[in-house]
DNA sequence: AGAATTTATAATTTATTTCTATCGACTGAG
DNA sequence: CTCAGTCGATAGAAATAAATTATAAATTCT
């Protein structure tokens, strides 16, 4: 029994003839008649009364045609899903992001994503990238984007671009004008930081080190818990800060924050697009890789 | 794309591997390996990442594992189906009878029907021999066992063996213990008869009228409107009357009723089994058919 | 590094499918 | 009641497809 005889006793079976069922699926009468005879020997179950002038279902046949209509349209289902899934069509593409990619990069590409995939649906699991990671090994996502890369098996690391780390101040701050600020000057200067457990807390930790400029040499009037506190704290003129210049875009052309260069200080960031090593990505993960990689040229 | 290469597909998914996948299913490696292979060219979408250790599903085999699965089982359920058609299981046989069919030859055949086919449900829809005739046209059952035949099209009729209908009388009737009594004596002897619109009444009425005693000559005490009512009026000494030999058979054996022969009066009816002209029986309905035939001889 | 697995591929054999042509049975019109 | 027309069955040839063996290429494990 196979696809090829369910669907010529469909035919025949609802044409009524032998004839005109194997006109419907393509083939020659005489193959229908094989076919269907064969169908009749693999059940051992006599299928349709050949009646001289067409041919009626028996009440075998009848138990057959039920279930052979619920296989072939099981099987057109199979066709429709996996063209839908080739358009993206219909599809859900989970995705991960740490703090910084999944508030501010990933929305900014959905409206070009879903442009192409109109009827896509994206879900965005957000966390840190330790947390990322481990959903995508479990295959609870098909892609992340972190803001560290672990050199661990089973995962691939495509670089995204970076991320620029700024000083930013308040618009009344003094600094506001300024082409750019002494090193030396930052230190005196309130600070309000990132706790120093998050990641772009430790990254401006380790660029301020680096520099010559260690935690205890600062004045650092707050850490808060997320880049919005830090954000509001800065605009409401609490101190300065070091920011994503990714997550403060809308305020800087609102000037409610004026980005500073510090003389010989570059913080940056790499982001990594992450995706299980040696797996094949489906159509509109594709697709999200690449928007993404062409956004940050 | 066909039934092989999805349970093929399903095999490697559910293995992890091309080569434990196609000994699951019996085949060879290269051969699992062509089948998937055809299947992603079909889709255009690739199903599994071969990854050095074994093979992945990826998002797109995601997609198709579910709907192969559905069919695949949906192809199992066709199998089983017809393996229960064929030994008649689980299956309803619709047969209608004529009154004395339905009410005193089928159901003594319901216990070898079972014996034979044990989870055989079988539905009997009673009516006269036109209704069943109407019945057996549309569909609504398989077989039909009437007391006459009609010369029409689209049906056949197997005859069945003779239902003889006797005189019977009460058992404290003084023809009790007679060899037989003589034609003439039936002038003057009350007789309670069946209404003559009913088969039963026509056949006697025309089989009494051929031997040369028209209804006029008898002394019709009542007519009445079912065989039960018949007999009943019988026993209780209401008057004889003529009744088909099979609805009285535990009747005469308790001595309730007592059949008498009237020489030179031979009256018999012959039941036919009804079916649909050219249309194969299903395998419950020739079992049936075959007891009925075997225990009429 | 080498043995053992893994999937892929080429070539061959085997099996199946399809078609053409023809047959015999039945239907329906004249 | 016959004869053209239609129906399904079947044999034989041609075309396709499937499965196998043998081997390659890549990867993993020891």
């Amino acid at each position: 029994m196979n696809l090829k005889q369910l669907e010529i006793f469909l035919a025949v079976a609802e044409t009524g003839s032998f004839s005109r069922g194997a006109e419907a699926t393509f083939i020659t009468q005489s193959t229908a008649s094989q076919h269907i005879s064969s169908l009749e020997s693999d059940f051992g179950v006599r299928l349709l009364d050949r009646t001289g002038r067409g041919a009626l279902l028996t009440e075998g046949g009848k138990v057959l045609f039920q279930h052979a209509r619920q296989v072939i349209d099981d099987v057109q289902a199979i066709h429709q899903a996996m063209r839908r899934f080739k358009g993206a069509e219909d599809v859900e593409l989970r995705i991960g992001g740490s703090n910084i990619p999944a508030n501010y990069m990933i929305p900014e590409l959905l409206p070009v994503l879903l442009e192409r995939f109109p009827t896509l649906r994206l879900t965005l699991i957000q966390g840190d990238s330790r947390d990322i990671l481990e959903k995508l090994a479990r295959e609870e996502i098909e892609l992340g984007v972190v803001g560290s890369r672990f050199d661990e098996e089973g995962f691939e690391f495509a670089p995204l671009g970076r991320d620029e780390i700024s000083l930013v101040v308040n618009r009344r701050h003094p600094w506001n004008g300024r082409k750019s600020v002494e090193l030396a000057e930052l230190e005196g200067e309130p600070l309000v930081l990132r706790e120093p457990g998050s990641g772009t807390g430790r990254t401006v930790n380790e660029a301020l080190a680096k520099a010559g400029l260690p935690p205890q040499t600062l004045k650092v009037t707050a850490h808060l818990g997320s880049n919005e506190a830090v954000k509001h704290a800065v605009a409401s003129g609490l101190g300065s800060s070091f920011v994503s210049l990714l997550s403060v875009g809308k305020e800087i052309e609102r000037e409610e924050l004026v980005p500073v260069k510090v003389k010989g200080l570059t913080i940056s960031r790499r982001f990594y697009l992450a995706s299980r090593a040696g797996r094949e990505l489906s159509p509109a993960a594709k697709a999200f890789a690449k928007v993404l990689g062409e956004k940050r040229k």
